[in-house]
DNA sequence: TACTAAATTGCAATTAAGTTGCAAATTGGC
DNA sequence: GCCAATTTGCAACTTAATTGCAATTTAGTA
């Protein structure tokens, strides 16, 4: 990976006065690949290495700091990192085999976003859009 | 409310030979208003009429019959009814004072689902759309 | 580099959420 | 009303998440 996000990463700690320790650099690294994680995998990964609370003490700062947010992809919950670290897709999942597929549409959906928050006078901060179906194979 | 909806209730859980049973009937009245719910929420409302374990066990049935499904509103996971029993909302959230707001705009949502589904030759059964930030009066 | 206060971690214990097995009760066809 | 089959609700259990607190780590200062 390029260190271009741990350093990014650091940066936000240090501005909002928390201190960079091994536990988070630790959870931020298992967070930056490869894609969107639910907190059982997180925790698997970093197994031996951080301690089960510090993930979900963390996951909740980084939260809060706007490292990463809570997504529901393929109808589980799961951390990603926002926009700042990673790039934010929409999902197509297939009720069949459950395969994930990326979808990027970025200019119809921001143009919807658009038009309806204003319409309420309302700010937007996050989105996410989730479509599940059937993909080509599992046609049923 | 309108009987129209037990009824077609119970159409479905006979034309798959379910019993129509007082908790199942229950707990669908419990779905039919006024919005979906968390598990929770469910339980607290049906306190002393169905019990908790009753309760996930139908839901998972309800679910399988396409009588409800999960939905990811106010960035909680929620039941709600179908199309067949309600009218399928999208939401913004805000994230100051929890409000949630309905919007409909399916001719926009629909061409869009059309558009990447068509894309990848996939099948769409389900969507959600989400949106979170602050409210006119919340503005941060 | 060593020292110190404050922040953070990890353990143990606890609470909350969801599941399983099984006997008792309910349902629906006759 | 009777009976087989389904469903319910209790109790026990497993898994997920949270809390309190002592021990450790961090970061600033000398």
């Amino acid at each position: 990976m390029s260190q271009t996000e741990l350093v990014n990463f650091r940066a936000v700690l240090k501005n909002s006065n928390y201190q960079i320790t091994k536990a988070r650099e630790q959870l931020f690294t298992a967070l930056l690949n490869p894609d969107p994680q639910t907190i059982n995998e997180i925790l698997s990964k970093s197994a031996g290495k951080i301690d089960r609370v510090s993930v979900y003490r963390n996951i909740e700062l980084f939260e809060k700091l706007g490292i990463v947010h809570r997504v529901y992809i393929g109808w589980k919950y799961k951390i990603e990192l926002t926009d700042r670290f990673t790039h934010h897709h929409h999902h197509l999942t297939c009720l069949g085999c459950g395969q994930i597929i990326d979808i990027a549409d970025e200019k119809h959906i921001n143009e919807f976003i658009d038009r309806v928050t204003s319409k309420y006078g309302f700010t937007p901060r996050r989105h996410q859009f989730e479509i599940d179906g059937y993909c080509q194979k599992c046609q049923s």
